[in-house]
Order: structure tokens, then sequence, then C-alpha cells
DNA sequence: TTTTAAGTGATACTAACTATCAGTAATACG
DNA sequence: CGTATTACTGATAGTTAGTATCACTTAAAA
């Protein structure tokens, strides 16, 4: 996500484009995955905090950015690579990556139908040891880290 | 979930059953789903926060409760029905029904197979409108929560 | 240019924990 | 049974990730 892709997704939407959005836009933008808010805080001093916030929160509304929880239940900024999807976060060393699934997507909405009301709205992170970290266990993940254990829903 | 149900779980499993413990699984036990901890605390004056959260926890760990993340990202607990399932939330009244798809489970484990490494866990929250709260929108869902808005992952 | 609305930073506050630590209670050992 | 070991406890303070308030400033509209 370049700078002007964030610029142009404030400016036009009845947002105003103002010396302290830039700054946190500036900081953000070319940011790989993963990053917290306080990080950007940190990134531009003199900007208030609840103005990193305000943006941030702006900008995930938008879907320009999106927000996600690890295993520990701590949340992350990204930036999305495609439109709809999920993500895949490593457990170890936080790398994270992007896999859609129309199928899971299909499935949920038969389910609303079928039952529960209308969905409004959905969360899916999948929790992985990565390959690299694999290597580093010696090809197997933590023992004690049980799949779902204390995560799953 | 009943409290001689919770009490046997920690007993024999190397915890130990004490006051404390006790005041706390009696407060939770015959709750329905969706309870805070904080609710839990004033039903346990008394009782130390820290000692409510690390019982809480404990529960978690051992899979006789369940901790999930609503639709603003607050947490809540609730008594598992069945075993490995995930959550709808109601985002209008709290309402929290199980489901179990093992579709979902085998698509993802063709994911981690295919590119990602090892799964290790995983979070899937459904947030609907239930039915009843259906009715009092007149039919329909609030219109200013689009599908995944702001918690797709 | 005035008016209105949006945005800002400072500050304080909240929720949901976690860390620390001295003290207590439960269990194990001899 | 007494002692040692370990688990557990409450109080307190600190952390993380924000949100609420509010006087003030800035940008845009009329």
């Amino acid at each position: 996500m370049t700078n002007n892709d964030l610029v142009a997704a404030i400016e036009g939407q009845g947002y105003r484009l103002t010396a302290p959005r830039l700054r946190v836009l500036e900081s953000i933008a070319g940011r790989d995955t993963n990053f917290t808010a306080e990080e950007v805080c940190a990134d531009v001093p003199g900007v208030g905090r609840a103005t990193v916030f305000r943006t941030l929160k702006l900008l995930v509304e938008r879907g320009l950015l999106c927000k996600m929880i690890l295993h520990d239940g701590s949340p992350r900024y990204s930036f999305p690579l495609t439109g709809h999807h999920h993500h895949l976060v490593c457990v170890s060393c936080g790398a994270i990556t992007e896999f859609q699934e129309s199928e899971i997507e299909q499935l949920l909405s038969q389910l609303g139908v079928s039952k529960a009301g209308t969905i409004v709205g959905h969360r899916i992170e999948v929790y992985v040891v990565c390959p690299t970290c694999q290597v580093r266990y010696g090809g197997h993940a933590k023992p004690e880290l049980p799949i779902s254990a204390g995560v799953s829903s």
C-alpha cells in the first residue's frame, strides 16, 4: 500500500486530509504486515495518540487497513493485499499471510440462512507455525500448542 | 454446565480445589452464555480480581469454558454445549448460539498442508442479527452494519 | 468573510488483563 | 504428626489498547 493510495482514499470521501493524518499515513505506508498502533504513535511524535487511533480506525472502516487478533488476543494492523480475505498468522515469528476461501464464505452464508438470522460479519484467523519456524522447531509445531487450544471458538 | 462438572474438572488434575476457586465456580455454574469477567468479580466479593481471572483462564485452558470476541472486540465467556464448535453472536442482543461445521475444519486443514505450515489453532466468530432482533429491525439487518465491516479477517 | 463542521491534542478514564510479591493454605514426605 | 514443598491467594501496581471529553484550531461551505 503506497502513501498515494491512502491519501486518495481519504480525499474526496468527505474526509479532510490534515497534516496530522498525513503524518500517520506516511508512517504506515510502506510498512509490511503486523504493526501495532503503539509503533505508529512512536513514529509520529507531536501527533496525539487519539489522532493516531482515530486515523487507524478510519482506515479500517474504509477497508484500507485490516485489524486482526493474534493467538494471544493482541491486535495487529496490516494492509490487505487482496479484497476479502483471512489471515494465517505464525504464532512463532508473527508473519502474516493471507488466504481466500470462497467455500468458507459459502458455508457461512448457508448457515445464516438456515437458522441464525442475517450474517453481518465474521472473524476468521488461523494460527500456524510457518515453514521457516517449523525448521527451527525440528520439523513440527511446539507440543504445548495443541490444535485450537484456547483460541478456537 | 453444573457446578459439579466444574469441580470434577479441577479436582484430580493436579489443581487444588480451594475456597476462592469454589466461589468462582459456583458463581459461573448455571450461567448461560455471554458473561464477562467483571460480572463474575462483582458476584464474588472478597475473592481477588486476579484469582477470578486466573480461574477463568484455567477453565478456558482446560476446555471447560470458552472465550470469544464480540463484534466490537470485547471478550465474553460462555460454556461450550458441544465439543469443538464456533459461535454465532447476535450483534444486537448478544445472544450466542453454537455451530459446528466440519467442512470448515477440513478446508482449513487442507490449507495448512498446502502452504502455510502447521495449523496450531484458529478463531472463527460469525456475527449475526438473530431472528428475534430482525423482527425488531423490520425484517432486515441494520443497514450500518454491512457484511464483514471492520471485523472480517 | 462569516459560519459551520470536522479535526486536534491533552488529559483522564476504561476494560481486561498481567506481574510481582509477601503471605497462606494444601498436599507430600519422612 | 511435623515439617517441607508447592500451589494458591489478595493487594497492589502496571500494561495494552484503546475511548470520552473538551476547549481549541482548522478547513470548507455559504
